[in-house]
DNA sequence: ATTATTTATCGTATATCGTCGATAAACGAT
DNA sequence: ATCGTTTATCGACGATATACGATAAATAAT
């Protein structure tokens, strides 16, 4: 383990954990998903219209959630129909809740 | 609940959760974070040495996880003693997993 | 066929992030 | 007092991220 890239110097585990901190990095990232997780339909014109945002970067940010795998899209006519993927939803909670376990289990220092 | 900021126009949870990410987002913070839950002595220095980066960045990374209140730093002499607050890290486990919780309670759509 | 609707992408502008070297401040050692 | 060590901050720069309008492609509606 503790395996480092030879690009970047970081080990993997770490960088599979910032990977998932970028993708929640924005709340707009951060709303959809719970938008997507609320509702039953997800056609992206109604995410659009919940979010402060233009609809060109409302379709930046499914750009990114779906990069990630977080996200699912089908087109359905002029329609975007967009889910949450539930098991890379799962994968990613794991592993968070993987580097949080390791940072609670050490006592905290004197300093 | 769903109150907005006028400043942003998005949820202030949804804000929580990006801060959170925005924390986790660089694979340099991931690492001083398990990295000071590893040791019992927690020298900038020593911060340094492990990481691919200069003294000046790594100072930067560890600013940012200050700020948002993960790491507390004590001068000691002509060092700086950093370690984990314990307290945080939990709260920000417990707002990433109440995120999580949200988006796995609902069953994905049909699409 | 024409028109309206929806959405992804492109181009571009701006802001933020990440990085480094240089420097200053604080301290310990000589 | 001088010198070496350690670290935070500053300034500069390139790289990413974020945002928008305009546009193109696909489909639905007339």
């Amino acid at each position: 383990m503790a395996t480092k890239t030879r690009e970047t110097g970081f080990d993997t585990g770490a960088m599979r954990t910032a990977r998932w901190g970028r993708a929640l990095a924005h709340p707009a990232r951060v709303t959809i998903l719970t938008l997507l997780a609320r509702r039953q339909m997800c056609v992206c014109g109604e995410i659009v219209d919940d979010l402060p945002l233009a609809q060109s970067t409302v379709s930046q940010h499914l750009r990114v959630l779906r990069e990630e795998g977080l996200v699912k899209g089908e087109v359905d006519g002029t329609r975007s129909c967009y889910c949450i993927d539930a098991e890379r939803v799962r994968a990613m909670m794991e592993d968070l809740n993987r580097f949080g376990a390791t940072l609670e289990r050490e006592a905290a220092c004197g300093c």
